[in-house]
DNA sequence: TTGCTCCTCACGTCACGTGAGGTGGC
DNA sequence: TTGCTCCTCACGTCACGTGAGGTGGC
């Protein structure tokens, strides 16, 4: 985290979001997103914290997806980004030799 | 698809499935399941129907995904699926002399 | 004929977004 | 003080499961 990374409070954030204050609240409950505090324990939203709630937030708009799929989702899409560096990584190794078998689909 | 493989009208399915025949059918127009159909056109379930059938029950009833979540959820585990099958492809090219760098998690 | 199937429509329940209401500290 | 924040509670809406109702063919 850099020392002087712009930093918002809720009603900031939520109207950069297109989002509720309640919403955001909501959502930090559900684990989506843990904004920092001021020692006052006014929430304090990152750009990192800006970046899960636009995912979340396309999840639930775009898609439809309920709260309990946007966990899940979140858990797949991290574990299927985990798996590719490891696909990158074996590649590699082989030294370029090989075609990869499967193409990455981004949405 | 096997000539002798057993096939089940939609009571039978149902009753397998502890799932009500009317939430079959909304699994079938939501794209989750296509029985086969006799000529009469009365559905006919496959066990691979079945085991579809098993994968978004767990979910809804489970894990409390709405069916745009299960949609979802079935795309990145497929994905993921595909992704691993070429990590074990590049991890036989190299010969077993890599270790994974990442352990596969199953739930 | 009986009991199944097909379909559509409708209703109850629950999750989610959002507003209200009362509080307290920059 | 004003306008924000904190929190909890409550309500409207929508998705989903499921029942009813009427049909038709093994």
């Amino acid at each position: 985290m850099l020392d002087n990374e712009p930093l918002y409070v809720i009603s900031v954030a939520a109207r950069l979001m297109e989002l509720h204050p309640q919403t955001l609240r909501k959502y930090e409950r559900e684990g989506f997103v843990s904004p920092s505090r001021t020692t006052g324990n006014l929430r304090l939203y990152s750009s990192e914290d800006l970046e899960r709630l636009r995912q979340v937030k396309h999840l639930v708009e775009e898609r439809g997806v309920n709260l309990a799929g946007v966990q899940l989702a979140m858990d797949l899409t991290e574990r299927l980004k985990q798996v590719r560096s490891q696909v990158s990584h074996l590649s590699r190794m082989n030294d370029g030799r090989l075609e990869p078998m499967v193409q990455q689909i981004d949405d």
